[in-house]
DNA sequence: AAATAAATCGGACGTTCGTACTAGTTTGAG
DNA sequence: CTCAAACTAGTACGAACGTCCGATTTATTT
């Protein structure tokens, strides 16, 4: 029991202070050194329970997508119509993007990584479809007849509230200031709830 | 005349094999001696022209954004209302993500790396306003009423369309392959169509 | 043609990185 | 109490990096 407990602690620390020196340096700058130092662990410490660099970087993305991942299956759970789904998901990447700047910091950096590496590729493109499935999965039983938004597939929708959501973070990231840009979340809702209301005339129920 | 022309040709092979570099393998995992044999010239150059890697580094993003911010203005040139030249903007995001991946995948390069370096940042952010204000500008003057989207700034549409872009951009970095990605931009056109059709029930011209 | 400037080149320097190695310490089961 | 396994710590090494410098070639000017 100790044991893993241990075992649990240390590890933890040294993701733990690799995740704050990526979001705060960038991956290619952080060296191991770095981590070891902040994390309070022998340098020696970080090849033994993650071989080695790339592990390392690999065991943070993966603790990275399942809190994401939980997290937002816990936003969803009772949420009922479509339409409170993927407000409650706009809302989410809201809200982390404003009190844990540092994940979407860090997804930034991994996609980023990812083009250069079909390993990561793989994984990141599994994570993001993964969300999107997900939520797509509770799409099709809803969304029956729709005029305007017709030509577009649910994935298309999903897809695109994800990419938006990631742009305009991204932008936050930069400017956090500009309020201009984080209204965005609030266009995305207007533009699609205008789309969804279109079929919606006789039930125009604002959540 | 020769010695300006050879300044040029040499500073200007570097710069292409930077930016292929990058866009192949990162600017972190780049290293000088990759650039100077790929741009067929002594490693010592790069010193020479650029001063360090970081300059070398600026220089790259200098003519990205010089190139498109002018190809953007040459695209908006004669457009004449607001929503053509939101649809040029888009369509021309779309066609460099075709027919230019490269460039923003190394947008997305120096974005990231913005994010750790203060000076990057302010360089970054003021592309990035100077795009937004010079589609802004030509807004103001033709959105006076408009009901669904009175909430909404000028300056925050227009960013939401950067924001939109650039986040389907990523994506489709990521899954070139997935159609759905891509129908993003449409979703964007349609989605601020109709909100734009509000106010435009009398001239309801489809450019 | 001589002289000055610009451009190019190869090589070397010092630093820092990731990783490997080994000896010492703690822990828990038999 | 014993001992093997899990864990920790310090150190060292080879490689690769960005940067710098002197020598050489090429071009321009006087």
């Amino acid at each position: 029991m100790k044991t893993t407990l241990k075992r649990e602690i240390t590890s933890g620390r040294i993701l733990d202070a690799a995740y704050r020196a990526i979001a705060a340096r960038g991956w290619g700058a952080v060296t191991l050194r770095e981590i070891a130092e902040e994390s309070e662990v022998a340098l020696s410490q970080l090849s033994y329970y993650f071989g080695n660099k790339d592990g390392l970087f690999a065991a943070v993305l993966e603790r990275m997508q399942r809190e994401y991942a939980e997290n937002l299956a816990a936003k969803l759970r009772n949420a009922t119509s479509f339409q409170e789904r993927l407000e409650r998901l706009i809302d989410y990447n809201r809200l982390l993007l404003k009190e844990n700047a540092d994940l979407y910091r860090n997804f930034l950096e991994f996609f980023n990584f990812a083009m250069a590496s079909p390993e990561f590729k793989k994984q990141v493109t599994a994570f993001l479809a993964g969300i999107a499935r997900a939520i797509e999965e509770q799409i099709t039983q809803k969304q029956k007849s729709n005029q305007k938004l017709a030509s577009f597939s649910s994935s298309a929708i999903t897809h695109f509230i994800l990419s938006a959501s990631f742009g305009i973070s991204l932008q936050h990231l930069l400017t956090p200031k500009n309020k201009d840009v984080e209204a965005g979340f609030d266009l995305i809702k207007t533009a699609l709830g205008i789309v969804f209301s279109a079929d919606a005339k006789d039930a125009t129920r604002i959540s």
